[in-house]
DNA sequence: GAGTGGTCTAGACCACGGC
DNA sequence: CCGTGGTCTAGACCACTCC
Protein backbone atom coordinates (compact mmCIF):
# COMPACT_ATOMS: atom_id res chain seq x y z
CA UNK A 1 0.00 0.00 0.00
CA UNK A 2 3.02 2.26 -0.05
CA UNK A 3 3.62 4.89 -2.68
CA UNK A 4 5.00 8.34 -3.19
CA UNK A 5 2.05 10.05 -4.75
CA UNK A 6 0.06 12.39 -2.56
CA UNK A 7 -3.17 10.55 -2.84
CA UNK A 8 -1.72 7.68 -0.88
CA UNK A 9 -2.09 9.96 2.11
CA UNK A 10 -5.80 9.93 1.54
CA UNK A 11 -5.82 6.19 1.17
CA UNK A 12 -3.86 5.80 4.40
CA UNK A 13 -6.16 8.27 6.09
CA UNK A 14 -9.22 6.26 5.14
CA UNK A 15 -7.51 2.98 5.95
CA UNK A 16 -6.77 4.33 9.41
CA UNK A 17 -10.39 5.24 9.93
CA UNK A 18 -11.37 1.76 8.88
CA UNK A 19 -8.81 0.15 11.16
CA UNK A 20 -9.92 2.21 14.13
CA UNK A 21 -13.50 1.44 13.22
CA UNK A 22 -14.45 5.07 13.07
CA UNK A 23 -16.46 4.15 10.01
CA UNK A 24 -17.92 0.85 8.91
CA UNK A 25 -19.48 -0.32 5.67
CA UNK A 26 -22.27 1.97 4.68
CA UNK A 27 -20.86 4.76 6.82
CA UNK A 28 -20.17 8.22 5.55
CA UNK A 29 -16.72 9.71 5.10
CA UNK A 30 -15.84 13.33 5.74
CA UNK A 31 -16.72 15.57 2.82
CA UNK A 32 -14.07 16.39 0.23
CA UNK A 33 -13.78 19.92 1.53
CA UNK A 34 -13.30 18.64 5.04
CA UNK A 35 -10.60 16.11 4.06
CA UNK A 36 -8.94 18.92 2.16
CA UNK A 37 -8.49 20.83 5.40
CA UNK A 38 -7.64 17.87 7.59
CA UNK A 39 -4.93 16.61 5.27
CA UNK A 40 -3.92 20.03 3.92
CA UNK A 41 -4.25 18.85 0.34
CA UNK A 42 -5.96 20.41 -2.62
CA UNK A 43 -9.37 19.22 -3.60
CA UNK A 44 -7.86 17.89 -6.84
CA UNK A 45 -5.62 15.47 -5.03
CA UNK A 46 -8.39 14.41 -2.69
CA UNK A 47 -10.60 13.65 -5.63
CA UNK A 48 -7.91 11.72 -7.51
CA UNK A 49 -7.47 9.58 -4.45
CA UNK A 50 -11.19 9.05 -4.06
CA UNK A 51 -11.37 7.99 -7.69
CA UNK A 52 -8.71 5.40 -7.01
CA UNK A 53 -10.55 4.04 -4.01
CA UNK A 54 -13.85 4.14 -5.82
CA UNK A 55 -12.49 1.95 -8.56
CA UNK A 56 -11.00 -0.34 -5.99
CA UNK A 57 -14.53 -0.84 -4.75
CA UNK A 58 -13.89 0.61 -1.31
CA UNK A 59 -15.92 3.81 -1.50
CA UNK A 60 -18.78 5.25 -3.46
CA UNK A 61 -19.42 8.91 -4.16
CA UNK A 62 -23.07 9.85 -4.16
CA UNK A 63 -23.88 13.11 -5.81
CA UNK A 64 -25.32 15.58 -3.38
CA UNK A 65 -25.01 13.21 -0.42
CA UNK A 66 -21.43 12.39 0.28
CA UNK A 67 -18.85 9.66 0.05
CA UNK A 68 -19.61 6.33 1.65
CA UNK A 69 -17.59 3.33 2.66
CA UNK A 70 -18.88 0.38 0.72
CA UNK A 71 -17.88 -3.08 -0.34
CA UNK A 72 -18.05 -3.19 -4.09
CA UNK A 73 -14.94 -5.20 -4.67
CA UNK A 74 -17.02 -7.50 -6.84
CA UNK A 75 -17.69 -4.68 -9.27
CA UNK A 76 -13.98 -3.91 -9.37
CA UNK A 77 -13.14 -7.45 -10.31
CA UNK A 78 -15.79 -7.30 -12.95
CA UNK A 79 -14.32 -4.23 -14.56
CA UNK A 80 -10.85 -5.73 -14.63
CA UNK A 81 -12.17 -8.87 -16.28
CA UNK A 82 -14.17 -6.81 -18.75
CA UNK A 83 -11.05 -4.91 -19.64
CA UNK A 84 -9.15 -8.15 -20.15
CA UNK A 85 -11.77 -9.38 -22.57
CA UNK A 86 -11.99 -6.01 -24.28
CA UNK A 87 -8.27 -5.97 -24.90
CA UNK A 88 -8.36 -9.58 -25.99
CA UNK A 89 -5.95 -10.45 -23.21
CA UNK A 90 -8.34 -13.18 -22.30
CA UNK A 91 -11.09 -15.11 -24.05
CA UNK A 92 -14.49 -16.47 -23.17
CA UNK A 93 -13.00 -19.92 -23.30
CA UNK A 94 -10.44 -19.00 -20.68
CA UNK A 95 -13.16 -17.48 -18.54
CA UNK A 96 -15.20 -20.62 -18.89
CA UNK A 97 -12.27 -22.73 -17.78
CA UNK A 98 -11.85 -20.62 -14.70
CA UNK A 99 -15.55 -20.88 -13.97
CA UNK A 100 -15.33 -24.62 -14.26
CA UNK A 101 -12.50 -24.67 -11.76
CA UNK A 102 -14.42 -22.54 -9.31
CA UNK A 103 -17.60 -24.50 -9.61
CA UNK A 104 -15.86 -27.82 -9.13
CA UNK A 105 -14.10 -26.51 -6.04
CA UNK A 106 -17.32 -25.05 -4.67
CA UNK A 107 -19.00 -28.38 -5.19
CA UNK A 108 -16.21 -30.11 -3.33
CA UNK A 109 -16.53 -27.74 -0.38
CA UNK A 110 -20.29 -27.96 -0.42
CA UNK A 111 -20.40 -31.74 -0.31
CA UNK A 112 -18.33 -31.71 2.85
CA UNK A 113 -20.53 -29.51 4.93
CA UNK A 114 -23.99 -29.34 3.47
CA UNK A 115 -26.85 -29.42 5.95
CA UNK A 116 -30.16 -31.19 5.58
CA UNK A 117 -31.91 -27.89 5.26
CA UNK A 118 -29.65 -26.83 2.42
CA UNK A 119 -30.29 -30.12 0.70
CA UNK A 120 -33.97 -29.34 0.70
CA UNK A 121 -33.12 -26.20 -1.21
CA UNK A 122 -31.62 -28.32 -3.95
CA UNK A 123 -34.63 -30.59 -3.90
CA UNK A 124 -36.79 -27.59 -4.65
CA UNK A 125 -34.57 -26.66 -7.58
CA UNK A 126 -34.64 -30.24 -8.79
CA UNK A 127 -38.42 -30.13 -8.90
CA UNK A 128 -38.40 -27.05 -11.05
CA UNK A 129 -36.09 -28.43 -13.71
CA UNK A 130 -38.58 -30.37 -15.83
CA UNK A 131 -41.05 -27.56 -16.42
CA UNK A 132 -41.08 -24.45 -18.52
CA UNK A 133 -39.65 -22.72 -21.52
CA UNK A 134 -36.17 -21.49 -22.30
CA UNK A 135 -36.55 -18.41 -20.14
CA UNK A 136 -37.61 -20.49 -17.17
CA UNK A 137 -34.72 -22.86 -17.61
CA UNK A 138 -32.20 -20.06 -17.73
CA UNK A 139 -33.55 -18.96 -14.37
CA UNK A 140 -33.36 -22.44 -12.90
CA UNK A 141 -29.84 -22.76 -14.23
CA UNK A 142 -28.80 -19.55 -12.47
CA UNK A 143 -30.50 -20.60 -9.26
CA UNK A 144 -28.69 -23.92 -9.22
CA UNK A 145 -25.23 -22.53 -9.89
CA UNK A 146 -25.77 -19.67 -7.50
CA UNK A 147 -26.99 -21.82 -4.67
CA UNK A 148 -24.14 -24.23 -5.22
CA UNK A 149 -21.56 -21.50 -4.95
CA UNK A 150 -23.09 -19.68 -2.02
CA UNK A 151 -23.44 -22.82 0.10
CA UNK A 152 -19.75 -23.50 -0.42
CA UNK A 153 -19.29 -20.72 2.10
CA UNK A 154 -16.29 -19.28 0.35
CA UNK A 155 -16.96 -15.60 -0.29
CA UNK A 156 -14.05 -15.36 -2.69
CA UNK A 157 -15.36 -18.10 -4.93
CA UNK A 158 -18.77 -16.48 -4.85
CA UNK A 159 -17.44 -13.08 -5.75
CA UNK A 160 -15.25 -14.43 -8.53
CA UNK A 161 -18.06 -16.43 -10.05
CA UNK A 162 -20.36 -13.46 -9.85
CA UNK A 163 -17.87 -11.19 -11.56
CA UNK A 164 -17.02 -13.71 -14.26
CA UNK A 165 -20.67 -14.46 -14.94
CA UNK A 166 -21.50 -10.86 -15.64
CA UNK A 167 -18.50 -10.42 -17.89
CA UNK A 168 -19.74 -12.93 -20.40
CA UNK A 169 -23.40 -12.59 -19.61
CA UNK A 170 -24.71 -12.14 -23.14
CA UNK A 171 -22.44 -14.87 -24.41
CA UNK A 172 -23.64 -17.31 -21.75
CA UNK A 173 -27.29 -16.46 -22.21
CA UNK A 174 -26.99 -17.19 -25.89
CA UNK A 175 -25.39 -20.52 -25.28
CA UNK A 176 -27.83 -21.58 -22.60
CA UNK A 177 -30.84 -20.61 -24.67
CA UNK A 178 -29.40 -22.48 -27.59
CA UNK A 179 -28.92 -25.48 -25.38
CA UNK A 180 -32.40 -25.66 -23.97
CA UNK A 181 -33.87 -25.25 -27.41
CA UNK A 182 -31.71 -27.70 -29.27
CA UNK A 183 -31.20 -30.15 -26.52
CA UNK A 184 -33.61 -29.58 -23.69
CA UNK A 185 -33.58 -33.13 -22.46
CA UNK A 186 -29.85 -33.35 -22.12
CA UNK A 187 -29.83 -29.99 -20.39
CA UNK A 188 -32.44 -31.08 -17.89
CA UNK A 189 -30.67 -34.30 -17.24
CA UNK A 190 -27.26 -32.79 -16.55
CA UNK A 191 -28.71 -30.32 -14.08
CA UNK A 192 -30.75 -33.01 -12.42
CA UNK A 193 -27.60 -35.05 -12.03
CA UNK A 194 -25.81 -32.17 -10.37
CA UNK A 195 -28.69 -31.65 -7.97
CA UNK A 196 -29.04 -35.30 -7.13
CA UNK A 197 -25.38 -35.81 -6.54
CA UNK A 198 -25.47 -32.96 -4.03
CA UNK A 199 -28.49 -34.40 -2.27
CA UNK A 200 -26.96 -37.89 -2.25
CA UNK A 201 -23.53 -36.61 -1.31
CA UNK A 202 -22.06 -38.37 -4.33
CA UNK A 203 -18.84 -36.50 -5.04
CA UNK A 204 -17.74 -38.51 -8.07
CA UNK A 205 -21.05 -38.22 -9.86
CA UNK A 206 -21.31 -34.53 -9.15
CA UNK A 207 -17.85 -33.67 -10.39
CA UNK A 208 -18.43 -35.76 -13.48
CA UNK A 209 -21.66 -33.92 -14.21
CA UNK A 210 -20.01 -30.55 -13.76
CA UNK A 211 -17.22 -31.61 -16.09
CA UNK A 212 -19.72 -32.69 -18.68
CA UNK A 213 -21.69 -29.47 -18.25
CA UNK A 214 -18.66 -27.32 -18.90
CA UNK A 215 -17.31 -29.54 -21.65
CA UNK A 216 -20.49 -28.81 -23.45
CA UNK A 217 -20.27 -25.07 -22.85
CA UNK A 218 -16.68 -25.00 -24.03
CA UNK A 219 -17.64 -26.85 -27.16
CA UNK A 220 -20.36 -24.27 -27.83
CA UNK A 221 -18.00 -21.38 -27.24
CA UNK A 222 -15.58 -22.98 -29.63
CA UNK A 223 -18.24 -23.24 -32.30
CA UNK A 224 -19.16 -19.58 -31.90
CA UNK A 225 -15.70 -18.37 -32.87
CA UNK B 1 -18.64 0.96 -19.89
CA UNK B 2 -21.39 3.56 -19.93
CA UNK B 3 -21.68 6.30 -17.35
CA UNK B 4 -22.65 9.89 -16.91
CA UNK B 5 -19.49 11.25 -15.36
CA UNK B 6 -17.25 13.28 -17.60
CA UNK B 7 -14.25 11.09 -17.29
CA UNK B 8 -16.02 8.37 -19.17
CA UNK B 9 -15.41 10.54 -22.22
CA UNK B 10 -11.73 10.09 -21.64
CA UNK B 11 -12.12 6.38 -21.22
CA UNK B 12 -14.12 6.15 -24.42
CA UNK B 13 -11.55 8.31 -26.17
CA UNK B 14 -8.75 5.98 -25.18
CA UNK B 15 -10.83 2.91 -25.93
CA UNK B 16 -11.41 4.27 -29.41
CA UNK B 17 -7.72 4.75 -29.95
CA UNK B 18 -7.14 1.20 -28.85
CA UNK B 19 -9.89 -0.14 -31.09
CA UNK B 20 -8.58 1.72 -34.09
CA UNK B 21 -5.10 0.56 -33.17
CA UNK B 22 -3.74 4.06 -33.08
CA UNK B 23 -1.83 2.95 -30.03
CA UNK B 24 -0.75 -0.46 -28.88
CA UNK B 25 0.70 -1.77 -25.63
CA UNK B 26 3.73 0.21 -24.68
CA UNK B 27 2.62 3.11 -26.86
CA UNK B 28 2.34 6.66 -25.64
CA UNK B 29 -0.91 8.53 -25.21
CA UNK B 30 -1.37 12.22 -25.91
CA UNK B 31 -0.25 14.39 -23.02
CA UNK B 32 -2.77 15.54 -20.43
CA UNK B 33 -2.65 19.06 -21.77
CA UNK B 34 -3.29 17.80 -25.27
CA UNK B 35 -6.25 15.63 -24.27
CA UNK B 36 -7.57 18.64 -22.40
CA UNK B 37 -7.80 20.54 -25.67
CA UNK B 38 -8.99 17.67 -27.82
CA UNK B 39 -11.82 16.77 -25.49
CA UNK B 40 -12.40 20.29 -24.18
CA UNK B 41 -12.21 19.13 -20.60
CA UNK B 42 -10.32 20.53 -17.66
CA UNK B 43 -7.08 18.97 -16.65
CA UNK B 44 -8.73 17.86 -13.40
CA UNK B 45 -11.24 15.70 -15.18
CA UNK B 46 -8.61 14.29 -17.48
CA UNK B 47 -6.50 13.32 -14.53
CA UNK B 48 -9.39 11.75 -12.62
CA UNK B 49 -10.08 9.62 -15.65
CA UNK B 50 -6.44 8.68 -16.03
CA UNK B 51 -6.37 7.64 -12.38
CA UNK B 52 -9.30 5.36 -13.01
CA UNK B 53 -7.64 3.76 -15.99
CA UNK B 54 -4.35 3.51 -14.19
CA UNK B 55 -5.92 1.52 -11.39
CA UNK B 56 -7.69 -0.61 -13.92
CA UNK B 57 -4.25 -1.55 -15.16
CA UNK B 58 -4.73 -0.07 -18.63
CA UNK B 59 -2.35 2.86 -18.51
CA UNK B 60 0.67 3.98 -16.58
CA UNK B 61 1.71 7.57 -15.94
CA UNK B 62 5.46 8.09 -15.95
CA UNK B 63 6.63 11.25 -14.37
CA UNK B 64 8.37 13.48 -16.83
CA UNK B 65 7.75 11.14 -19.76
CA UNK B 66 4.10 10.73 -20.44
CA UNK B 67 1.22 8.32 -20.16
CA UNK B 68 1.59 4.89 -21.70
CA UNK B 69 -0.76 2.13 -22.66
CA UNK B 70 0.20 -0.92 -20.67
CA UNK B 71 -1.19 -4.23 -19.55
CA UNK B 72 -1.02 -4.32 -15.79
CA UNK B 73 -4.34 -5.92 -15.17
CA UNK B 74 -2.57 -8.43 -12.95
CA UNK B 75 -1.55 -5.69 -10.56
CA UNK B 76 -5.13 -4.47 -10.48
CA UNK B 77 -6.40 -7.86 -9.50
CA UNK B 78 -3.75 -8.01 -6.84
CA UNK B 79 -4.83 -4.76 -5.27
CA UNK B 80 -8.46 -5.83 -5.18
CA UNK B 81 -7.53 -9.08 -3.49
CA UNK B 82 -5.29 -7.28 -1.03
CA UNK B 83 -8.14 -4.98 -0.18
CA UNK B 84 -10.43 -7.95 0.37
CA UNK B 85 -7.99 -9.47 2.81
CA UNK B 86 -7.36 -6.14 4.48
CA UNK B 87 -11.05 -5.62 5.09
CA UNK B 88 -11.42 -9.20 6.22
CA UNK B 89 -13.90 -9.79 3.45
CA UNK B 90 -11.88 -12.83 2.57
CA UNK B 91 -9.41 -15.09 4.34
CA UNK B 92 -6.21 -16.88 3.47
CA UNK B 93 -8.12 -20.11 3.63
CA UNK B 94 -10.55 -18.89 1.00
CA UNK B 95 -7.65 -17.77 -1.14
CA UNK B 96 -6.02 -21.14 -0.77
CA UNK B 97 -9.20 -22.87 -1.86
CA UNK B 98 -9.36 -20.74 -4.97
CA UNK B 99 -5.72 -21.49 -5.70
CA UNK B 100 -6.41 -25.17 -5.38
CA UNK B 101 -9.23 -24.87 -7.87
CA UNK B 102 -7.05 -23.02 -10.33
CA UNK B 103 -4.15 -25.38 -10.03
CA UNK B 104 -6.31 -28.44 -10.48
CA UNK B 105 -7.90 -26.94 -13.58
CA UNK B 106 -4.52 -25.92 -14.97
CA UNK B 107 -3.28 -29.44 -14.43
CA UNK B 108 -6.27 -30.80 -16.28
CA UNK B 109 -5.65 -28.53 -19.23
CA UNK B 110 -1.95 -29.23 -19.19
CA UNK B 111 -2.33 -32.99 -19.28
CA UNK B 112 -4.39 -32.71 -22.45
CA UNK B 113 -1.91 -30.83 -24.54
CA UNK B 114 1.53 -31.10 -23.08
CA UNK B 115 4.35 -31.57 -25.56
CA UNK B 116 7.39 -33.76 -25.18
CA UNK B 117 9.56 -30.70 -24.87
CA UNK B 118 7.45 -29.34 -22.06
CA UNK B 119 7.65 -32.68 -20.31
CA UNK B 120 11.42 -32.40 -20.31
CA UNK B 121 10.98 -29.14 -18.42
CA UNK B 122 9.23 -31.05 -15.66
CA UNK B 123 11.92 -33.70 -15.71
CA UNK B 124 14.44 -30.99 -14.97
CA UNK B 125 12.39 -29.77 -12.05
CA UNK B 126 11.97 -33.31 -10.82
CA UNK B 127 15.73 -33.72 -10.72
CA UNK B 128 16.13 -30.64 -8.58
CA UNK B 129 13.66 -31.69 -5.92
CA UNK B 130 15.87 -33.95 -3.80
CA UNK B 131 18.69 -31.49 -3.21
CA UNK B 132 19.11 -28.42 -1.13
CA UNK B 133 17.94 -26.49 1.87
CA UNK B 134 14.66 -24.79 2.65
CA UNK B 135 15.45 -21.79 0.46
CA UNK B 136 16.21 -24.02 -2.50
CA UNK B 137 13.03 -25.97 -2.04
CA UNK B 138 10.91 -22.86 -1.94
CA UNK B 139 12.39 -21.96 -5.31
CA UNK B 140 11.74 -25.39 -6.77
CA UNK B 141 8.21 -25.22 -5.43
CA UNK B 142 7.61 -21.93 -7.19
CA UNK B 143 9.15 -23.20 -10.40
CA UNK B 144 6.93 -26.26 -10.42
CA UNK B 145 3.68 -24.43 -9.77
CA UNK B 146 4.58 -21.68 -12.17
CA UNK B 147 5.50 -23.99 -14.99
CA UNK B 148 2.37 -26.00 -14.43
CA UNK B 149 0.15 -22.95 -14.70
CA UNK B 150 1.89 -21.38 -17.64
CA UNK B 151 1.84 -24.54 -19.75
CA UNK B 152 -1.90 -24.74 -19.21
CA UNK B 153 -2.00 -21.92 -21.76
CA UNK B 154 -4.78 -20.10 -20.02
CA UNK B 155 -3.65 -16.54 -19.40
CA UNK B 156 -6.50 -15.90 -17.02
CA UNK B 157 -5.56 -18.78 -14.75
CA UNK B 158 -1.98 -17.62 -14.84
CA UNK B 159 -2.85 -14.06 -13.96
CA UNK B 160 -5.18 -15.09 -11.17
CA UNK B 161 -2.66 -17.42 -9.65
CA UNK B 162 0.00 -14.78 -9.86
CA UNK B 163 -2.18 -12.18 -8.17
CA UNK B 164 -3.34 -14.55 -5.45
CA UNK B 165 0.18 -15.76 -4.76
CA UNK B 166 1.46 -12.29 -4.09
CA UNK B 167 -1.45 -11.44 -1.84
CA UNK B 168 -0.56 -14.08 0.69
CA UNK B 169 3.13 -14.25 -0.11
CA UNK B 170 4.49 -13.94 3.41
CA UNK B 171 1.90 -16.35 4.71
CA UNK B 172 2.76 -18.93 2.07
CA UNK B 173 6.49 -18.58 2.51
CA UNK B 174 6.12 -19.25 6.20
CA UNK B 175 4.08 -22.34 5.61
CA UNK B 176 6.36 -23.73 2.94
CA UNK B 177 9.46 -23.14 4.99
CA UNK B 178 7.81 -24.80 7.94
CA UNK B 179 6.93 -27.72 5.73
CA UNK B 180 10.35 -28.36 4.33
CA UNK B 181 11.86 -28.12 7.75
CA UNK B 182 9.39 -30.25 9.64
CA UNK B 183 8.58 -32.65 6.91
CA UNK B 184 11.04 -32.43 4.09
CA UNK B 185 10.55 -35.94 2.87
CA UNK B 186 6.81 -35.66 2.53
CA UNK B 187 7.26 -32.35 0.77
CA UNK B 188 9.69 -33.79 -1.71
CA UNK B 189 7.51 -36.76 -2.35
CA UNK B 190 4.34 -34.82 -3.03
CA UNK B 191 6.09 -32.58 -5.52
CA UNK B 192 7.76 -35.52 -7.16
CA UNK B 193 4.37 -37.12 -7.55
CA UNK B 194 2.96 -34.05 -9.22
CA UNK B 195 5.89 -33.93 -11.64
CA UNK B 196 5.76 -37.61 -12.45
CA UNK B 197 2.07 -37.62 -13.03
CA UNK B 198 2.53 -34.85 -15.55
CA UNK B 199 5.32 -36.69 -17.31
CA UNK B 200 3.35 -39.93 -17.31
CA UNK B 201 0.12 -38.23 -18.27
CA UNK B 202 -1.57 -39.75 -15.24
CA UNK B 203 -4.52 -37.47 -14.52
CA UNK B 204 -5.86 -39.28 -11.48
CA UNK B 205 -2.53 -39.43 -9.70
CA UNK B 206 -1.79 -35.79 -10.42
CA UNK B 207 -5.11 -34.48 -9.20
CA UNK B 208 -4.81 -36.60 -6.08
CA UNK B 209 -1.36 -35.21 -5.38
CA UNK B 210 -2.55 -31.65 -5.85
CA UNK B 211 -5.47 -32.32 -3.51
CA UNK B 212 -3.11 -33.69 -0.92
CA UNK B 213 -0.76 -30.78 -1.36
CA UNK B 214 -3.47 -28.23 -0.73
CA UNK B 215 -5.11 -30.24 2.03
CA UNK B 216 -1.86 -29.92 3.85
CA UNK B 217 -1.59 -26.17 3.21
CA UNK B 218 -5.15 -25.63 4.38
CA UNK B 219 -4.42 -27.58 7.53
CA UNK B 220 -1.39 -25.37 8.17
CA UNK B 221 -3.35 -22.19 7.56
CA UNK B 222 -5.96 -23.43 9.97
CA UNK B 223 -3.36 -24.04 12.64
CA UNK B 224 -1.98 -20.52 12.23
CA UNK B 225 -5.24 -18.85 13.21
C1' DG C 1 -31.36 26.90 1.52
C1' DA C 2 -27.42 24.40 3.10
C1' DG C 3 -24.30 20.85 2.16
C1' DT C 4 -22.19 17.85 -1.15
C1' DG C 5 -20.22 15.96 -5.24
C1' DG C 6 -19.02 17.10 -10.39
C1' DT C 7 -16.72 20.16 -13.07
C1' DC C 8 -14.31 24.16 -14.63
C1' DT C 9 -10.93 28.35 -14.79
C1' DA C 10 -6.48 30.15 -15.49
C1' DG C 11 -3.16 30.16 -14.05
C1' DA C 12 1.27 28.42 -11.05
C1' DC C 13 5.57 25.79 -9.31
C1' DC C 14 8.12 21.52 -8.76
C1' DA C 15 10.41 17.20 -10.21
C1' DC C 16 11.66 14.32 -13.65
C1' DG C 17 13.39 12.65 -18.37
C1' DG C 18 15.41 13.47 -22.67
C1' DC C 19 17.81 16.28 -26.02
C1' DC D 1 15.89 23.87 -21.96
C1' DC D 2 11.51 21.87 -23.02
C1' DG D 3 7.78 18.75 -22.43
C1' DT D 4 5.59 15.93 -19.12
C1' DG D 5 3.29 14.43 -15.03
C1' DG D 6 2.26 15.82 -9.91
C1' DT D 7 0.35 19.16 -7.26
C1' DC D 8 -1.59 23.42 -5.78
C1' DT D 9 -4.48 27.98 -5.66
C1' DA D 10 -8.71 30.31 -4.93
C1' DG D 11 -12.00 30.73 -6.38
C1' DA D 12 -16.59 29.52 -9.38
C1' DC D 13 -21.16 27.37 -11.09
C1' DC D 14 -24.18 23.42 -11.61
C1' DA D 15 -26.90 19.38 -10.09
C1' DC D 16 -28.31 16.70 -6.60
C1' DT D 17 -30.20 15.47 -1.81
C1' DC D 18 -32.21 16.51 2.44
C1' DC D 19 -34.70 19.30 5.42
Amino acid sequence: MAGDKVYYQVITYIEEMVKQKKITFGGKLPSEREMMEQLSLSRNSIREALRTLEHLGLIESRHGKGTYLVNHMGASLRSVFSMLIFLKESTYLEVSQLRRAIEAEAFDLLILKITEEEKREFEKILEQIPFGDAEHMVKVDRALHNTLISYSENRLLFMMMDALSEVCDTCTRLIIKGAVEKNAQWWQEIHSRICRSIIDGDRQAGLAAIEEHYDWIDKEIYSLL
